[in-house]
DNA sequence: GACCCAAATTTAAACGATTCACTTTCAAAC
DNA sequence: GTTTGAAAGTGAATCGTTTAAATTTGGGTC
């Protein structure tokens, strides 16, 4: 009981593969009456086509890769969705890979992606696979780096001013009329990190305020943020920081849920404010000042400028879109009297 | 430029194609110094297999397909975690595809994964597609089903005894003194839905107590957790109940949303109780007692069913592994006094 | 009735890896 | 010195679809 193949079909509807082709693929004129039968053909037997013959013979594959740092992360599942949603008006589908901010599982999913010739790829990189990039446009997938500004401007890009969503965020902070900061933030080597944390510095400097104390983070998620929360509380009370900027929402949480277990009050002694406004940090135990990315619009315009290129592929003009970051004040910078 | 091939590797290695490929697939003895040319060749030339050649011979491919109903709710990136930690185990690769609660979506991506002959499906179903599932099974794609307990047995599960897990909740709810219960859950025809509501009706007449009021929901999304609980806050006051039991977290974290909105403090005049235990429960405003699945674990136990079922297709011993749910206390329930 | 044209359909050649039946090689055994 | 057999390597056939060129069909025109 082999599965149907067009063969079958075409020998049930009495016409020749040629045809069954055609109907699949409306590539073609066919007579409505041939159609019809065929389609009789395909129900009667279930036929369903062979994804791996198209694409071996067309050379490419449907369907777009997305390559996010956290799955667990709400950020990057709303980036995902935006993209489901705009990739399913072109008729596309998506398949999602996690790279969980790990370089050697990065790569593991390119070489997947590159296998099976995606179509594209929307990527968050991690680990340093420009090169590997490259390669994969090269050969035919355009690639769209998303929350990323790429300086090379070799690809196209979506990505949200960090520095000056770091910078607004520090400015909160001044604001309220804090003065002893802290920056608690993942691996330096990511970008956004990076770029959050030099605008704080700028802000700071720029405001003659006290230096910023750094506090450096393994990953972006939440059990980093409780670490790093319990080194502030380790130092000398002199020291310890009033106000704390964390590298994103997760990691917020994480310094939240440290501090509180401490008896710290938030925002009394110690006021907080995170990076993406994701759902659930505006309903956490205190509602957490965030600086909003809008992520689903991030996923949506990344695939636009990805099918910009699929359609175009000698397209050599890159775009970048930059979004303008947005605070978002609650209760953890701001006591409710 | 157009990519090498097998061929090319040949001819520049000094080999044949087969030997090639028994290199690439470690299928048969090959000398270490042959091995060693061709692989060298592989780096020159950058080759990638084709996974489409590859797949289109060999008739399955090396991925494994897995559709949650919401991307969004952590509970399921949690399952599609521990499956893919499995999974990497086994070298090979997850797929991810979200239904978003959407019978029409489910149906679409249950084309892809059939289109790409993906070698097992993991899948929390939607809607009705238990023959699509059978199908895809018979064509030797194994389908191992998610947090659902299949009566038909007809295939092997992975899932957590729902109704007991809403007796769990009720019974805590009835035993901190509260009388005036309200489910409140996402669509009826949702399996888990089902069981959690029956289970909470059952401990209902097992404790002789007042039925449970039932609010029906279109999804088990936090919207529509703030919709059901300003069906509530509309009651008349004798009416009000002052507990609800939410079908999952997402509606919990909602229906705290609205009620605190409204002035109604939870736990004093409502309280609340989840199921999923996901992170952010725990840390929201109020932190929030729940059921806990151990998701993770359900991930990586419905990939072993599923590898096993691959090993071995010839399998009609389908297992089923129920998890116990737990309850877990915090503070909307019991005042911390 | 010969001719032309467009529409509909057919046919056969790809696409690139894997597989399996078949050589070749070479050392050990008699 | 012949035989044997295991190890290493070869290469043609194959998987199922798409596609482009070729062919058929059936009016419409003169």
């Amino acid at each position: 009981m082999a599965a149907a193949n067009v063969r079958d079909v075409a020998a049930l509807a009495g016409v020749s593969v040629g045809t069954v082709s055609n109907v699949l693929n409306q590539s073609k004129r066919v007579a409505p009456e041939t159609a019809r039968r065929v389609h009789d053909a395909i129900d009667k037997l279930g036929f369903i086509r062979n994804d791996a013959a198209r694409q071996l013979r067309v050379g490419q594959s449907r369907t777009v890769g997305i390559m996010v740092l956290d799955v667990s992360n709400p950020f990057f599942t709303d980036i995902a969705r935006g993209a489901e949603d705009a990739l399913s008006q072109h008729g596309r589908s998506l398949i999602l890979g996690n790279s969980g901010e790990d370089s050697a599982r990065e790569l593991s999913y390119l070489d997947l992606f590159e296998e099976q010739r995606v179509s594209g790829l929307l990527i968050t990189p991690v680990g340093n696979v420009l090169s590997r990039l490259e390669r994969l446009r090269d050969r035919g997938s355009p690639v769209v780096l998303v929350d990323r500004h790429e300086n090379a401007r070799t690809f196209s890009s979506v990505s949200v001013d960090d520095q000056r969503g770091g910078q607004l965020a520090v400015e909160h902070l001044l604001d309220v009329g804090r003065t002893k900061l802290a920056f608690v933030g993942g691996p330096k080597a990511v970008l956004q990190v990076a770029d959050r944390s030099r605008g704080a510095r700028d802000a700071i400097s720029e405001r003659g305020a006290r230096p910023i104390r750094m506090v450096e983070l393994d990953t972006m998620r939440a059990d980093a943020g409780r670490v790093g929360a319990e080194q502030l509380l380790a130092l000398a009370p002199a020291d310890r920081p009033d106000a704390v900027f964390a590298a994103n929402d997760l990691i917020a949480l994480g310094v939240l849920q440290a501090l509180t277990h401490a008896g710290v009050r938030v925002p009394d002694d110690i006021a907080i404010i995170g990076y993406d406004d994701i759902y659930f940090a505006a309903n956490a135990a205190i509602p957490i000042t965030s600086i909003r990315q809008p992520a689903w619009e991030m996923g949506r315009t990344a695939t636009e400028l990805l099918m910009a290129e699929i359609a175009d592929p000698g397209l050599r003009d890159y775009r970048h879109v930059v979004f303008q970051p947005e605070l978002v004040v609650r209760a953890s910078t701001v006591s409710p009297g």
